[in-house]
DNA sequence: GGTAGAACCTACCAAAAGGTAAGGGCAAGA
DNA sequence: TCTTGCCCTTACCTTTTGGTAGGTTCTACC
């Protein structure tokens, strides 16, 4: 399933922050460095396993920067690499727009309590 | 799986263009009301069944508007509603940075091809 | 000694998303 | 009459994604 091959560049930043948590996680480590543990915390809801698949991936796209400070007990912490921060930015028109539009969008998506019960 | 609740507002933008298509679907349709074979034809790979599938989510969402010509054979387009509107707008700049790093996510994405003639 | 917490990994499972193949009603064209 | 194109629908299957439950290695604390 590639992604990057079709005229809309949509795709390509799909293809970096798809997933149910990457841009919340991006969200909550643009403040800078922070501990796997804390990334945890901080996003709720989140399976270990799903959380480091994601960091994973984000790693590997180049727009986290993991750092391991190789002591025992573990000590890593995740920060954006200046690409990633190009990303964010990229990202600010629409995270507002998702902002702006929170309730009318929730409000879409689950007419159903209404209707059911008329 | 309500992704309408969270202190991201890139949350609710996902839960509105998230998915294979949609994307590439608004970017087919912003240049104006076009119908439903001729988006078929423009996106390229995708079954009809998905097809329908993501325009009635769009239209659901109050992104796009389904025009019936109500005449046989079937005419139908889908355009974009002003909050539809809104919401490419906002997705403009996530676009360009999406074209501007194509080549460099899919370096990432497929590393392999080299590696493997290595 | 037992427990908790750090940052993971591994199996296994369930749900969601996507894809394939077929059909359906109708009209225009061969 | 047969086919083609239009805009879908349905049933079924595969892939992808996310989630649960356990384990690991080590230290610090009670």
């Amino acid at each position: 399933m590639d992604r990057t091959n079709t005229p809309c560049g949509l795709d390509v930043a799909l293809a970096v922050i798809g997933g149910k948590w990457k841009p919340l996680i991006l969200f909550h480590v643009q403040s800078g460095p922070t501990r796997f543990s804390e990334i945890r915390r901080r996003v709720g809801g989140i399976s270990e396993k799903v959380l480091i698949q994601q960091l994973r991936a984000l790693v590997e796209m180049n727009v986290l920067l993991r750092r391991d400070h190789h002591c025992v007990p573990p000590v890593v912490d995740y920060a954006l690499t200046p690409f990633g921060e190009t990303l964010v930015e990229a990202l600010a028109p629409l995270c507002e727009w998702g902002t702006a539009n929170r309730e009318l969008v929730s409000a879409m998506r689950a007419p159903s309590a209404k209707e059911r019960s008329a």
